[in-house]
DNA sequence: TCTTTTTCATAGCGATCAATATAAAAATGT
DNA sequence: ACATTTTTATATTGATCGCTATGAAAAAGA
């Protein structure tokens, strides 16, 4: 059942946006985006360079629908993790344990994309390094709203410094994206992530 | 008081070694590896090529020897800090607390050197990826015998995996670092650090 | 002074970077 | 069949990459 309807006029595209979108997060995911280049990219596309801008219209703008597409895929764990378990603890056991599970995968972990995508980077790509730190930082603010809504629950004291444990477990996960990236083995990024759950602060009352 | 002693015979060199190399930390500090180019590095230290390569060889190996100066001086208050703490406990508290200073230092704070270095990179700079790598590991390695040494002197349970638990601190520290460099406040890096410290294990009996 | 030695600055090497001008190819509309 | 529209592949753009060949400059040794 595909969706077709009314195709337009001109010759049709060569190019399946989706594979080759999926194409660039894997090499964009391991190489980051500085190591990734046009050449790499149309090469594993299996295209020529006009058909990479005509669909995308910039290396950058490539890089970014990849963010949205890991985010939207390889990366939902978090935000899953967060709208659908019960607690906030629980949303954090399941964040740290998923979080190994996905850096640590396959025979060359990749970590996570965002952690490990430019931390560092040319002077002139700091557009880019700007949105992924951008993204990071959404990312703790979202582990924040979910500790917002444990203190008005009861679950966490009010006195709780919630931004700040949310940074906690944002560092820790970002910690075991970089030890994945290192070949660490993965029953130690296990003890890990069960380590830094022993800081879960003590329930009010 | 300058060491002369013997000049050795042809044209002195205008490029002072210790002043280029401080010069270089800082830009492959902020930029990474593949982030700072030669002309970045030659610009910066007021020298041409040629008297780059003479001095150092290569950007590889300039980047390796200015990882040295980095881990001797702006990153040594690890080593030190395991060297010189009576406990285990005391000396990961110091980690932390200079972590947090140093990575967080300035209007534009640079985290840690070896963690923002080169975790992503092009196919064709693996090997500097792979030396990254093999120093943060090593870091790891160097809490992990620090712990060791506290299971001997009874300061940590003899059941202790002072292997994760060193890889957990680690962890901390990276996330650190990154969050650093995202312009998290300090005074939230710092309860980060804190928290970590209560993952710590209870004392044996 | 003059040769030897080393470093220096000028200029440019081939390779690769991201991005495109051009025009043929492949579809639809008439 | 023929014009229109869009995408394709070929080939190349100027810029930058890490690096170096060349020869002048600046020191010491004779």
């Amino acid at each position: 059942m595909k969706k077709i309807g009314k195709r337009p006029r001109g010759r049709p595209r060569a190019l399946d946006r989706e594979e080759a979108l999926e194409t660039a997060l894997q090499l964009f995911w391991r190489h980051g985006y500085e190591g990734a280049s046009v050449a790499d990219l149309t090469a594993a596309m299996g295209v020529t360079p006009p058909s990479l801008y005509t669909a995308f219209g910039s290396k950058e703008r490539l890089y970014q629908e990849a963010l949205d597409r890991y985010g939207a895929s390889y990366g939902s764990f978090t935000a899953r993790a967060l709208a659908e378990e019960p607690t906030a603890r629980q949303a954090v056991e399941r964040i740290l344990q998923e979080s190994v599970a996905v850096y640590s995968e396959g025979p060359a972990p990749r970590g996570c994309m965002l952690a490990s995508g430019a931390v560092t980077c040319a002077p002139e790509h700091t557009k880019v390094a700007a949105d992924l730190s951008r993204r990071r930082l959404a990312a703790i603010s979202a582990i924040k709203a979910r500790f917002d809504r444990a203190v008005i629950e009861g679950e966490l004291a009010p006195s709780t410094d919630t931004e700040a444990l949310a940074a906690f477990y944002a560092a820790v996960v970002q910690g075991l994206s970089i030890q994945a990236r290192d070949g660490v083995d993965r029953d130690v990024l296990e003890t890990i992530a069960a380590t830094a759950l022993i800081a879960w602060p003590r329930p009010p009352a």
